[in-house]
DNA sequence: GATAATCTTTATCCTTTTGTCAAGTATCGC
DNA sequence: GCGATACTTGACAAAAGGATAAAGATTATC
């Protein structure tokens, strides 16, 4: 059972935006690239999935940027994930060739394990929002601050939107 | 976050090494392959990689056969999908190349949040063994030893190991 | 000892996932 | 309008994971 990259990724790019959320609200893609030591094309690249999904909004041109289309506080990492890669949880329960002949459906003891995993990863997943990873639930969120700025948000006060 | 096919299918067969437990003890890969509907070859390196992690025993040579090491009582998911993907949840905290820049480590929400989903997946791994999902924690188990019963292991008589 | 049945191992191919490149489109400021 | 800045998109390359093929090693039976 393993995070994905795109999903390890996304989500630290949708922490950066949530961090700029509480300052000067638009980043630019190469900036949170810079963040995360990844390429501008990448960033872009997980950025136009999550703008796909409606949890990221972009302005384009000069002084454009990226971030989020709502309050940090109100997306839950059960909707990022899930506009990332598609559904928070993917496990079997019949995966590849066997599934067509798999005869337990409704029997099968693997399913039940896999639907309970989902569902207490779900819960989790469901419980925390992007402001709850920034905060990270306690006040070290500070040195998250300091990072972002590092690069601070070019357009703090134009109204954007 | 998604369940491999290794640890998919690496389960499977060892559901149907468990059924063969109670009744004949040893399967041969084809008959494995042939009821999970996979080539015998993939079953066989699936099968090689639990017994290197001393889930599985084999017997090479005529009337030879694969079974499990210890009863199916004894054996949990934790440590079937450990022998099957190293560690049973594979999480970030930090993956990639931002990893060696990751200026959180010790203060990551995204990394708290992995930990706590790790947890309460090994959580319901670890409570559950290979026994209890052949039985799927009901008396529909027979279905499955009706299947077994369709290639039924050669040497129920025999002591082996 | 020869043969057939069976597991073992290595190499190879295919598919999916990741990451990069390059060309395109939009906006602002002059 | 022109150029600089930025996002957008599609094609492509690299890496990892999944599956197959083929040759090898081992054992029971005859």
């Amino acid at each position: 059972m393993k995070v994905s990259a795109t999903e390890e990724y996304g989500l630290r790019c949708l922490m950066r935006l949530a961090v700029a959320w509480g300052t000067g609200e638009f980043m630019t893609i190469p900036q949170v690239a810079r963040l995360e030591g990844l390429s501008p094309q990448h960033v872009a690249k997980l950025v136009s999935i999550l703008r796909r999904a409606g949890l990221v909004r972009s302005v384009r041109g000069m002084n454009g940027g990226v971030g989020l289309s709502r309050s940090p506080k109100d997306v839950t990492m059960t909707e990022a994930l899930s506009a990332l890669a598609g559904t928070p949880v993917r496990t079997g329960p019949c995966i590849g060739p066997s599934a067509a002949g798999c005869e337990m459906v409704g029997t099968c003891g693997l399913r039940n394990v896999w639907c309970r995993i989902s569902d207490v990863v779900t819960g989790v997943l469901d419980g925390v929002t992007l402001a709850d990873l920034v905060m990270n639930g306690r006040p070290g969120a500070a040195g998250l601050q300091q990072n972002a700025a590092i690069e601070p948000a070019r357009w703090g006060s134009g109204t954007r939107g």
